[in-house]
DNA sequence: GGCATCATGGAAACCGGTTTCCATACACTA
DNA sequence: TAGTGTATGGAAACCGGTTTCCATGATGCC
């Protein structure tokens, strides 16, 4: 490949010369200008990113963590969204991938993994529990950071989420308003923030409504059909069973299965309402609200290119939205 | 951040040696080995990779193209097999996003923007339709280049791939063994290689089993859902219908909706068997072909590495496997 | 015609590493 | 004691760009 130097020699001009044409500054005469353009077309030539990045310490790339893998039926549509923006405004996207340090010699964080990548900005995912303290440094630090349903922030930090404690209001309270009254939650490990969020909302809403809150009614699991289904199976074996269900989609299509595997069924024995609105949730017909994977990608990518221009760095919350289907039904009684 | 500066300057060695321990090269007394390391340790230093990189011409990354967005059931398996693989080896994966170049001044290929960001190699994916011009430079390049499922060769190019000719077979003999002989088949776009590839599977079976071709029973659609559910119809209206189908994943199931949405049923009135085998093929059910999506990502990093390391670069051909469920069924005729 | 001003382009330092090659010091041999 | 070999560490060039600052020549002005 040919370098700055290649072109410089070529067009009999200095690199620094080059260098001013390929970064449009002013004081290049439009004839040499010309020229220049002219051999470096003739040659192919582009100019090296890494070298580039080393001097100006900046690298048109967006670094990603997501060591515990987003959730699968998130992953791609965030990504997505990601991308467009990243792609849009000329930034590649640099995956971190999670690395075994065979007998390292030093302690390694984030910060220095994107520094040491030279990465403009990194965008946090998949980290569900709230355990903060490893994030410190990345607060601390002048790297701009974007968090994904974790709300930290910091000088150059900050994060992107949808509204899980208003969408779980609206789940449940449709749920009421519908004629529940016995109402189960299934929903992912205790420790996740956003699963508490839900469940916040959920409880809110037992008390606008008056309800009583029946803890063993409440089931945290990992998010997996299997563990939905587990739940469920439970519920069924209790003698005073609830008569709806609030569970996030994937648990949701879990007990589904669990209910219509032991004979009963869906709207008629039990109400089941969900929250993401995943692809499977369309096949199962899952009445859910749903959040805007796409767009949380869009809106995380947007916040970090804000943050690395310095504009406002104001949390995004994105609203969610109830997707009626066929999995609630009123009750009277 | 600490430099190498920094850190020679305080242990009061050049940064030559330090680059030496930082590198493990002999030549470096025990002592001194360990005063640096000492330093570097509590000045949480790490060697910055982008001026690494330009001076080795490594950096420990792996590009991966992916215009056309492979498909979405796929993404993610494929893409951990690639993740897991690259972080087992340190390797970091930079994803090129498409990018929109105003009034860019050069013709701009797949090898200038891998060989100008310094990667040490690439994973090409997400290409369905057959073109190969637009890979030439690449293929003769020196770039360590896999392609999945484009059986596209080079000096340092190879590819991986399903062995999609005989998982087709496998699929359209097992409906045949089951009494089956009028046989449709919806699949991908003309275009495509896969799709051509199942499609002669498919015919080559037909031969063997001294079928008659119905080329009305052939329909090439998008990889989309609804695709499969418009061909459908298009069968069920047809006076002569067949009574199986061999249909990829995506389109079977929208022929089972279809089927289902016209009052018929499966496999009573038809018995589908699809291929892929994506998350959603298990939730109806679906008596399929599968391919190991995460082997093929595993395997494309494999490959690639292999090619960076100059060992051999045979392509791979990954096995299919026949998924019994439930929606294939016997007749008698 | 002499001098200030401006447009243009180049020299050189720098970004943070790697690597080659040479200098030094010490030990060992004759 | 001089000569040779070996272990160790440093100087400097290099990777391919960017950027600052200065030199040069042309122009404008009095």
């Amino acid at each position: 490949m040919a370098t700055i130097n290649d072109i410089a020699k070529l067009a009999k001009v200095s690199k620094a010369t080059v260098s001013k044409v390929i970064n449009q500054h002013p004081g290049v005469k439009e004839e040499t200008k010309k020229k220049v353009l002219r051999i470096m077309k003739q040659n192919n030539y582009w100019p090296n990113s890494v070298a580039r990045s080393l001097s100006t310490h900046k690298s048109y790339t967006i670094g990603i963590f997501d060591p515990g893998r987003l959730n699968n039926f998130f992953f791609r549509e965030v990504f997505e969204g990601i991308e467009r923006v990243c792609g849009d405004k000329g930034y590649d996207i640099l995956y971190f991938t999670d690395k075994k340090w065979d007998g390292s010699w030093v302690d390694f964080g984030y910060t220095e993994i994107s520094k040491n990548r030279s990465v403009d900005g990194v965008i946090m995912m998949g980290f569900g529990r709230v355990e903060t303290s490893k994030f410190d440094a990345l607060l601390a630090s002048d790297m701009p950071t974007v968090f994904i349903d974790l709300d930290l922030v910091g000088k150059n930090a900050s994060y992107v989420t949808s509204d899980n404690f208003n969408g779980a209001k609206t789940a449940v309270r449709y749920l009421c308003q519908l004629g529940h009254e016995k109402i189960a939650m299934i929903t992912g490990p205790n420790g996740f923030k956003v699963a508490r969020e839900r469940f916040s909302g959920f409880q809110s809403v037992l008390d606008e409504f008056e309800i009583s809150y029946n803890p063993d009614w409440v089931f945290y699991c990992q998010y997996q059909l299997e563990a939905g289904y587990e739940a469920m199976k439970k519920i069924l074996k209790m003698r005073e069973k609830p008569t709806a269900i609030f569970a996030e989609d994937i648990l949701a299509i879990g007990a589904i299965r669990a209910i219509r595997d032991h004979g009963f069924s869906v709207p008629e024995d039990f109400s089941i309402i969900g929250f993401d609105d995943i692809e499977l949730s369309e096949h199962y017909d899952l009445t859910t609200i749903r959040q805007d994977k796409y767009m949380l990608g869009v809106s995380a990518a947007e916040l970090v290119l804000k943050i690395i221009n310095k504009k406002n760095s104001a949390p995004v919350i994105l609203k969610t939205g109830l997707v009626k289907r066929a999995t609630c039904r009123r009750i009277t009684g």
